[in-house]
DNA sequence: TTTATCATCCAAAACGTTTTGGATACTTTG
DNA sequence: CAAAGTATCCAAAACGTTTTGGATGATAAA
């Protein structure tokens, strides 16, 4: 049903070519023709058929992005506003954003990688949350398909990349605390295999020795990113003696987790004990009481990052290849005042 | 450099017909040709082009999705988890997921519309956050282009949908705060427009009604669904005297913007004044107070949706064409108890 | 032996574009 | 007037698949 070159060129007796490049504009066909092509083109409702302009074209204008999530009841805000930053670069680029969720390291999204390194799915991939020896930049850098990373990794070459100084963010917050007087500060961790929480702990191990505070073992717990498990590390967090006066959390959904439970447990947070996030989601703002955090332009580095891949798509070299971005610090009540 | 079809087909000196068949496991290939076929796809590396296939085939087997967002600073849950339901059971169903954001009503939506529906771009559409005399679906409806829509708005034919029942919704929780004993209970809507706000809204005045308790029109303050304006709502709605007792939020961010709004005002939420949300994010459990609210399975709605858009695509009848779902009352602490 | 049946293969068309490499006729230049 | 230039057009190839409609030769049945 849908009209196609074809049927403009034998309505209007000429050839497909023709019909071709008056639409595409071409100055080789009459000014007159043209007009005739685009007012039959216009009265036969004719829109061009995306996949053979692609196939004959060899790119797809497509840029994929795989994101690992765990289990259904998912929800991270850091996505949704991840998501608006690429798409809406995409968009301005006139690039179409092509998006599936899969578990981290499970079989479905080696597939997903596997098929998208396929000729004509992808021109290029976003790839976020980094791990140890990252499989998927791994394969990317085999199969020399282009991509980008928000985030780094420990493999033994280059890649383009935009992330956040997770030690510099570390320093700020862990400085924030000692600075109001804390000495014993716990830090529930994102899971051990992501980079940025060895960044994270890095920067936190380092900040707490150069204040001379020692640090306990148990004042380190491990969470999953989700305000469950947040909870879950703060109910042991809370039971080791002598008790931290303040909890680093590794991001703001396991802080806004930790609060609720120190809450149940009859601590005021800010007073009784300090609390910290990191992302600065919105939502963080509004918390009861309000998060301090460190501030990452979550929509911008989804731009930048997006922005990044269709130069390299397009075969230009990016004018920086590797941004490292300094998170700010937020402060707020949940990390109260001075303890001193 | 990719191998196609014709680098099999001559290396192994036989027609590309029977290498495609081959691979495709058609029954009139030689066992023994099959086995080498294979082995020097293999070996060749090769990997079908997906839009030559799809092109032959005349479909893309992907599936659209155009978000309706304001603003840059755009992370609501909801749409994550919305988008990891699509996104699953599209995978599992082996369909892919285009995704973009667009202003709604914008020129930029319409155009993202327009485009979608061109031949080749992608199957199907689902459609979310239905508005009055939605423009989205009397365009999909105009061109028979397929489509699900989460959510129902005023036109006058059928479409496949999949909804919740707001006014059964409100219906609950309105009679849970009037069972404990409030009588002024104001309500933060959603923005007018949006077709759900209209429901929600009815089933506010009838339950009301029903319990024989007037209204006054300055108890119902419009929000825009994100938690800053929730505060600005509630900030509005305190200065009404005398003052509401209870306040019902639009969705559930913007319960959280209200109650950190009333914090700051010094009232202690669930003791001297009561609120619920709308959604059952995540977040509404670990909120200080928890939140009462409804709960939407958000995630098995977008896989519904999507499920009966693959069923359309593909020229199957949903056993259901139009779905409607009753939340179901989630009530914590925000409510607090009876206030007789 | 002749006729059916079967197993295996393949040439060509089709999907709807874009691009290449001219062809044609008309106009200008020397 | 011949040669060169210009404006306008188009046939055919190409992108890489899948499907259609046989063709071929071998085997089984009559």
């Amino acid at each position: 049903m849908a009209a196609t070159l074809k049927d403009i060129a034998s309505e209007l007796g000429i050839s497909i070519t023709t019909v071709s490049r008056g639409l595409a504009g071409y100055d080789d066909v009459a000014a007159e023709t043209r007009q005739r092509i685009q007012e039959t083109a216009a009265s036969l409702g004719y829109k061009p058929n995306i996949l053979a302009r692609r196939l004959q074209k060899q790119r797809t204008d497509t840029l994929g992005f795989i994101m690992p999530t765990f289990g259904p009841r998912f929800s991270d805000p850091f996505f949704s506003e991840f998501i608006a930053g690429i798409g809406n670069e995409a968009a301005e680029q006139e690039y179409d954003l092509l998006v599936s969720t899969h578990a981290p390291e499970s079989e479905q999204e080696k597939q997903a990688y596997a098929r998208a390194t396929q000729r004509g799915w992808v021109d290029g991939l976003i790839v976020i949350r980094t791990r140890e020896n990252d499989s998927r930049i791994q394969h990317l850098h085999e199969q020399n398909f282009p991509f980008v990373v928000f985030g780094r990794t420990n493999l033994p070459f280059d890649y383009p990349y935009v992330d956040e100084d997770g030690v510099a963010g570390m320093r700020l917050l862990v400085q924030h605390l000692a600075d109001l007087g804390h000495q014993r500060i716990g830090f529930i961790m994102p899971p051990a295999g992501l980079m940025f929480s060895q960044y994270r702990l890095q920067g936190y191990y380092e900040t707490m020795a150069a204040n001379n505070l020692p640090v306990a073992p148990e004042w380190i717990v491990e969470g999953d990113l989700t305000q469950r498990s947040g909870a879950e590390a703060a109910e042991r967090l809370l039971t080791v003696q002598p008790r931290v006066t303040a909890v680093i959390c590794g991001n703001d959904l396991m802080a806004m987790g930790a609060i609720n439970q120190m809450q149940q447990n009859g601590l005021t947070v800010g007073t009784d004990i300090a609390v910290a996030g990191f992302d600065d989601i919105p939502a963080s703002a509004y918390s009861n009481p309000p998060l301090t955090t460190l501030h990452q332009p979550i929509y911008d580095i989804g731009r930048q990052t997006c922005a990044m891949l269709i130069d390299i798509v397009n075969g230009r070299a990016p004018e920086n290849p590797s941004v490292l971005l300094t998170p700010t610090l937020i402060v707020r009540a949940s990390s109260g005042s001075s303890i001193l």
